[in-house]
DNA sequence: TTGCCTGTTTACTATATACTTTACACAATC
DNA sequence: GATTGTGTAAAGTATATAGTAAACAGGCAA
């Protein structure tokens, strides 16, 4: 279903347990993601549809990975962010469709002045 | 389900059906829209959840609405939203979670930036 | 008083999401 | 050579999403 988001978990866990080991087969791994092995299985093979977004981050978490990057791959965005943008509908979609056409450097930028706190 | 987006729709039309006297019925509205009579009368009186994302956007030009305001009421974004954000995750994941604690202020000078286009 | 329009009720349905359970075959280990 | 560990396969399940279809009761208009 979805090829991408399993190519890129089964190639990180592989590198990992080549590095490691020791705790990154797909049963210890869908052990510590609170699911099945066969489903871990056929989420790799996209052979099945990503995971829910909880198992998702605790994925993240297992694999040392960008959260919302993993989401993305699985075509989610967190509940966190859907939150925020749901508080404050127009003003966010306003700001997200300027930004989504605006270059790279300029988001970098803004995203420096927020991190800043530049208010 | 989600009383709050039917009463506001309900609300919303009743008004549009007073004012225009024409085209307003919870009927017509449905056709509109693309749904069953029944359907939209469950949603007004939050019986049933809100419509997909479709329908909410014809609904939305039907009443004179925001789409993105009607969305955030049925708690979604609306897709091409979603896909900004999916394409650059880690950079917008980042600006929306220091916006959403931004003072409002903040917010309205980054949207009228935007809309300048001051990259 | 027939016919149309109003909203509503009940029962049903199709598809997607997010999994589980059980069992299998092969490899390494003890 | 029995056990443990590896990934995989097949089938089934629970819940949510997004509706449809058909019928019903009351208002109003000619």
């Amino acid at each position: 279903m979805n090829t991408e988001f399993g190519q890129y978990v089964r190639q990180r866990r592989l590198e990992l347990q080549a590095v490691r080991r020791r705790g990154f087969s797909l049963r210890q791994v869908a052990k510590a993601m609170g699911v099945q092995p066969s489903f871990l299985s056929k989420v790799e093979r996209g052979d099945s549809g990503p995971p829910s977004e909880e198992k998702i981050k605790r994925l993240a978490h297992i694999l040392g990975e960008d959260a919302d990057v993993l989401l993305a791959l699985a075509g989610k965005v967190s509940s966190d962010l859907r939150e925020a943008i749901i508080k404050r509908p127009k003003l966010f979609a306003e700001l997200i469709r300027q930004m989504k056409d605006a270059p790279e450097q300029a988001l970098l930028r803004i995203a420096r002045e927020a991190r800043e706190g530049k208010w």
